[in-house]
DNA sequence: ACCTGAACACCGTTCAAGT
DNA sequence: ACCTGAACACCGTTCAAGT
């Protein structure tokens, strides 16, 4: 009478969906990644997803949580030595290098709301950073929010991808400026990782000028 | 003999298509926009819209572009009198204005290509502005690329929506520094706002910068 | 508890047929 | 040219049934 079922350990977790979720969204799109063919590559049949999440939005909201959970904070940490400048600048670029790492994940990232536990983290990290090198609690919010909108914004569209290089795309009597607009074309990697450095020096620039009116270093 | 038939106008056009397609995904955001949801709206059948567009992704794309249509450039005539920095600002706010009109439409608008008409007009002009005003063609490339990052990020999706009104939502052992955090779900309108202005400000401080040091007025 | 197949109410898109 | 209904190959999700 010894027939207690459950030697067969389960075929999913929360952690295969993911992967699994986040491998096909990297290679594929996020117009791939459907409920039975997320199962298909898992081996098992669509609604055994259901055991682990509620919904297949869910199941993104997972993914772009993972993707958060990439981004370095360790900047942040009270004993690193960097001033509340140089943590900032390090930890846009580590925020956006991991977001590039996953293009595809970037709209569903950028547009949930920070509700998942990898964003909160983010947040914590950066507002109790600037609190603690003496900006007012409101303006470390607002430089919370600032970064997280440059870095989203330049990782989630290319600015020069969108342009063809075909040389004849853009009539000079509909657009008189972008003549040379085909070249960017070639070169969109390079081009919107200067923008981005252009960017973020002039936001850290322009920050460190209000810093010296507004701040009360403790 | 004269039966040539036609009288019967279209009842579709695409003009039609993308206003009904721009309320639907404004009111019951972009998951609600089928292609039998949008024809029956417009009184006709599903297959009725190709032949107007090749595929909803492409009535998605004119849908964002004539949200992009909607962003004022006036400022940037060359016999407006606004010097490059307050061109700028009131182009972002402008910018920014008419994607909050149409916040569902964003993530189309933020990751597609710019390869639409009215995307390209915004870069053009911004470009042919800043090049007259003295900047050297790369950095007039990267304003246009980094204030697009930061306005289209800054609409996408709210900083301060993110977070929920409940006290006990952030326990202080996980998120240290987020005691106050439920405080912001309740103005989170003004603090993006804020955080709007604030970056806004110093991405235009820091971009003076540098001006004085690359730009030769012409 | 966790997985399955069947089923429901949808999708985007194609196509032959009508006018 | 422009619209229709029927059809194809899909969707997300629910649910009763199995172990």
């Amino acid at each position: 009478m010894c027939r207690m079922a459950r030697p067969r350990k389960p075929l999913l977790s929360r952690d295969r969906i993911v992967t699994a979720a986040r491998t096909l969204v990297d290679s594929e799109g996020l117009a791939a990644v459907s409920t039975r063919r997320l199962a298909a590559e898992l081996g098992v049949s669509g609604p055994s997803l259901y055991n682990h999440f509620r919904t297949k939005d869910q199941i993104l909201e997972a993914v772009a949580d993972s993707v958060s959970a990439q981004v370095d904070l360790s900047m942040f940490d009270p004993q690193d030595a960097r001033d509340w400048r140089t943590a900032l600048h390090d930890w846009a670029v580590s925020y956006r290098a991991a977001l590039r790492e996953h293009p595809n994940v970037v709209p569903v990232l950028a547009q949930g709301p920070g509700r998942r536990p990898a964003g909160l983290r983010l947040a914590d990290a950066v507002f109790g950073s600037m609190v603690d090198a003496g900006w007012p609690p409101a303006q470390a919010t607002s430089i919370g929010a600032l970064m997280r909108y440059f870095v989203t914004g330049s990782a989630l569209g290319s600015f020069a991808g969108g342009f063809v290089g075909d040389e004849t795309a853009y009539d000079p009597a509909d657009y008189p400026h972008l003549g040379q607009a085909h070249l960017l074309a070639g070169r969109q990697e390079e081009i919107d990782e200067r923008a981005f450095e252009t960017g973020l020096t002039a936001l850290l620039d322009g920050l460190t000028q209000q810093y010296e009116q507004v701040a009360a270093p403790h």
